[in-house]
DNA sequence: GCGCGCAGTATCGTTGACAATCCGGCGTAG
DNA sequence: CTACGCCGGATTGTCAACGATACTGCGCGC
């Protein structure tokens, strides 16, 4: 069975429960989640893996921050493998498949329509995450779901920007678009396309400042 | 100091000295390597993080198998973010740089010529690594890495191959002309098409059996 | 007043021992 | 002869204590 340490770990990080920055005291995590030091460390190791842990030697542990350059980094990364993620979703639909996308894509119009901007995120994660499923490309999904989690926090901020559910709703109606009709390069472009303009936003940010 | 008990391991899996499908038993190790068990046991960690070590709950850690099929979704997956890396290479490159691809590609050339093979995938390996520290992309890097080295196995059959160098070759120029010559998408898309043809021939002996 | 060294404290890192778990072999019953 | 259960060895998982290391604040000399 997976860690559940490191999950809850995970989760409390990615939920802000662990701000960034903040030291994770392997003493306190211990009393915390009742485990012992060692599976709390373990967890610090993984977690460092994942880059959501910072560990310096004799020097402990912190909830890494991550900077907005490197968010943009991420995200580039995920358009690059997200786009593989939808050209292999594209190959891979079947009758079934299609139907569910396009279904999702409705609710999403109409969520959008509502200004339910709530739902539309919960959508707009669900669509992802079922082009990941149809997609059958473990390497490319467990890399994405780590990117994903990275770049948490910066993804939360966007997805509340006024205007941008408008924005990325024909986007998400051109990957939907690709992927039913098994136009796999028309897929993978639409999905780097979305990305990209994720990445616009975090660009136009950073200038800012 | 980054642990160099996981370094060790990781160049013994990866030079073969610890083979595929092989127990990795923690008190072994720990005489192995003159390190004690938890050092082991966070290396083991680690590695399973990376792929390259299979770890079961109470049953011990082994060298993880790296089938021929999940080889092609590591590749396809280094492709994508190759492609990315080759795109900021193109971006970023200085007038030294250029200069160094080009003497790189011609030492290529000349290895083909000879058809001296090692240095061939030495040189091979250096022009990747060079284009890759010339991109900066500390996200996409950290990921090839990994991915280069979970499927080294496999890569370890091509570069033997009779006729491949001579193959990949005009593909390797195609990169650093691009490159060179400023070109993003060019460049990216030269990648992409360099990785596919050695996703064509792990398709083939998939097929092969 | 200001830098320097020094002890104190918090925390990590390591070790050794023990408990828990799994695998394989063996005996036994049917 | 086969299936079942049990036992012993091997290995992992956990725990508590100890040693090592780095930060903190304070006193001391200048």
């Amino acid at each position: 069975m997976p860690d559940s340490v490191t999950d809850l770990l995970r989760t409390g990080i990615l939920t802000g429960h662990f701000a960034p920055g903040e030291r994770l005291i392997e003493l306190q995590l211990s009393e915390h989640f009742d485990e012992g030091r060692a599976a709390i460390r373990s967890a610090l190791v993984e977690l460092e893996k994942e880059g959501l842990v910072q560990r310096e030697a004799n020097r402990g542990a912190t909830v890494r921050r991550i900077s907005l350059a490197e968010a943009i980094q991420i995200t580039e990364a995920r358009a690059a493998l997200e786009g593989l993620v939808a050209q292999h979703a594209a190959r891979n639909a079947t009758q079934a498949d299609r139907a569910g996308l396009r279904t999702t894509l409705a609710e999403m119009r109409k969520a959008v329509a509502k200004g339910e901007l709530l739902t539309y995120s919960n959508l707009n994660a669900a669509l992802h995450e079922r082009l990941r499923l149809i997609s059958d490309h473990a390497v490319a999904n467990e890399l994405v779901r780590n990117l994903r989690d990275r770049a948490a926090s910066h993804q939360y901020r966007l997805a509340l920007m006024p205007g941008r559910a408008r924005q990325s709703l024909p986007q998400h109606a051109a990957i939907v678009q690709a992927v039913v009709a098994g136009d796999e390069s028309a897929a993978a472009e639409a999905m780097r396309a979305h990305l990209d303009s994720v990445i616009a936003v975090l660009r136009q940010w950073e200038a800012l400042g």
